[in-house]
DNA sequence: TCCTCATCTGACACCGGTGTCATAATGTTG
DNA sequence: CAACATTATGACACCGGTGTCAGATGAGGA
């Protein structure tokens, strides 16, 4: 036997017919106990294992799925965010569980893939992480939409098409972080992130702080707002502007967990200390959070639970069924640790 | 139009046989440069992508290779070594230089699917990542060589086959910590990590460290190692036992950033100062060495240059073609920051 | 004019499976 | 025992490309 067996080897070996062979491999319940056994053992001594491709073409179908995780062109590319990075831990997992393969690609704005996984039938559906970042991401999905090609979204939300979307409850995690604040009794909040709609989960986040602390009465200054992308650097310069500019403030609300991670950074580079003169939370819980000096509070995403939603309501998304939209927003958590007292 | 376009849509609509249209789209020289213009000037018309399953089948090829990620299946799922990822990120993106895929797939010692991918033609190659850390990783290794599976390998060595792996030059990498010590004149020195063969990357670590540190007439104490793998957990662990016996140093070399970690935490706890009392350098230089309390000195792997030499010698190996060996052993750097003086 | 050669194109077998349909073998019923 | 249902199997078309081979066309040379 040179190269790889096929099924028409296992078929002449068993004696049998080479459609029998394909039956009794996948558990038709038409082929007989007794031959099927025949098959498999035949299938077993030749080491055979069913091409992908030919299978995949004749069933129209490839058993694959594809991560596209979107990155700013702009950034050092050994800086991944470790939060996707996380998220692909278990939507790998998810994936396996669920026998499909895991296609990872790492997309710039700059070309446009997006359909071609699906429309090349490499890949039946497409999970996207990082568009949220993205500022153009809308006019991606109309292409991926034109196209008909499942896919579903982390974070950005896509008009009009709730079920394409999985997300943490930005605007309840802000809400979780006032409540802290006003429990320190430190209300004389900082914010450093996004609240334009370029960013739409930073500024969920940020509304969901903002009203909640309104709610309690308190208003959160212009001033005290700087603008940051997710990034330790960003977020070390936006709080420095903020201190160069003699703003002071309590407690400080990190848009991500690098934000928070620079921002106290540049606290303590201003001879603040975190957490006596100002409280600082995240958002992630990244694995550096718990390391980081003081260790970082911050709020909780579920990777776990996020990676496992994608991929269960992308399959719905394949197989032509309902998504459960409600629960495709996943609760955030407080996790307090010595940044925030 | 319903459904995708094929080739013989093309065809069909461009006035030629569906064999010119797959001619004309892949840039044979065969056919007329005003027939490839009309065929082409169709095919985007009509959105025609080249189905891949049909493709692949036919070419008997994938154009996709596999990361095959090792994890030990004890650890917490949520807690993939933050160094692999990383290397998947370069990896990801040589792989679309190349032209090919990445299928993405985290491994535990219990199944044996490693060389599914290549035998059922899903991936061309594999990329095996986190073996060192696996006590019966040879085992794999002849499974896949006996099938003739095209594969490389990150640290770990396979026997009598050097061109299939790509490593750093731990025992270097070892060397520069041992010098950065004598340096700073602190010799009497504790290692936290694996001097076993089951670790060939750790004992390669210590080996280059405690020979420079011979030859400068130090020896280093059977007492002054604990046992270690590379979680934070067991860095703190193991150096906690360390003190617990009592037992004194003035440097700690941790075998791994997240071991080093661990044991500064284990060193803050038991009242020492880090660097005052103890020096301490970790090895890897992930994204959180910088952020820790203090700031960890650390060996640097050059994370972006291994992900291109493993898929570089992959597709050599693919093409049956010469790896270049000797380029294969990374050099690290030594990253010096506020964890040891 | 006839032959040769280069250039371009179409017909067709093939990759290795899957699913449908026809049919043989066996069992069941009136 | 005829009529029919059930079970198990094989033959075959098909998925959508790729590569080989044969043939058509036109130019150039004898």
């Amino acid at each position: 036997m040179k190269g790889k067996a096929t099924s028409f080897d296992i078929a002449h070996y068993a004696g049998v017919s080479q459609s029998t062979v394909s039956r009794a491999l996948r558990g038709s319940p038409l082929v007989n106990e007794e031959t099927r056994r025949r098959v498999v053992e035949v299938a077993r001594k030749l080491n055979y294992k069913v091409d992908k491709n030919a299978s995949n073409l004749r069933a129209q179908q490839s058993s694959t799925l594809a991560v596209l995780l979107f990155e700013d062109p702009t950034s050092d590319e050994s800086q991944i965010n470790p939060f996707f990075l996380s998220m692909l831990g278990s939507i790998t997992r998810a994936c396996a569980k669920a026998g499909y393969d895991l296609l990872v690609s790492f997309q710039s704005s700059s070309n446009d893939w997006h359909a071609d996984y699906a429309e090349s039938h490499r890949a039946d559906g497409i999970i996207l992480l990082g568009y949220g970042d993205y500022i153009d991401y809308q006019s991606k999905f109309d292409r991926l939409l034109e196209s008909n090609t499942k896919f579903v979204c982390w974070g950005a939300n896509v008009e009009g098409r709730p079920e394409l979307t999985v997300s943490c409850d930005n605007s309840r995690g802000g809400t979780l972080v006032a409540e802290h604040f006003i429990e320190l009794g430190r209300t004389d909040c900082a914010f450093i992130g996004d609240t334009s709609h370029h960013s739409p989960e930073f500024s969920a986040r940020f509304n969901g702080f903002a009203e909640r602390l309104k709610a309690h009465g308190v208003h959160v200054s212009e001033r005290k707002i700087a603008t940051a992308i997710s990034t330790e650097e960003s977020g070390y310069q936006a709080t420095k502007s903020l201190l160069a500019n003699n703003i002071k403030f309590t407690a400080l609300f990190g848009a991500s967990d690098l934000i928070a991670i620079g921002a106290i950074r540049a606290l303590q580079e201003a001879g603040l200390r975190v957490p006596h003169d100002v409280s600082v939370v995240g958002f992630d819980d990244l694995a550096v959070a718990r390391f980081c000096t003081p260790p970082l509070s911050t709020i909780q995403q579920n990777t776990t639970l996020a990676g496992q939603m994608l991929v269960a309501n992308l399959l719905n998304l394949i197989a032509d069924q309902e998504v459960d939209v409600a629960s495709s927003v996943l609760p955030p958590q407080l996790i307090v640790r010595q940044s925030s007292k």
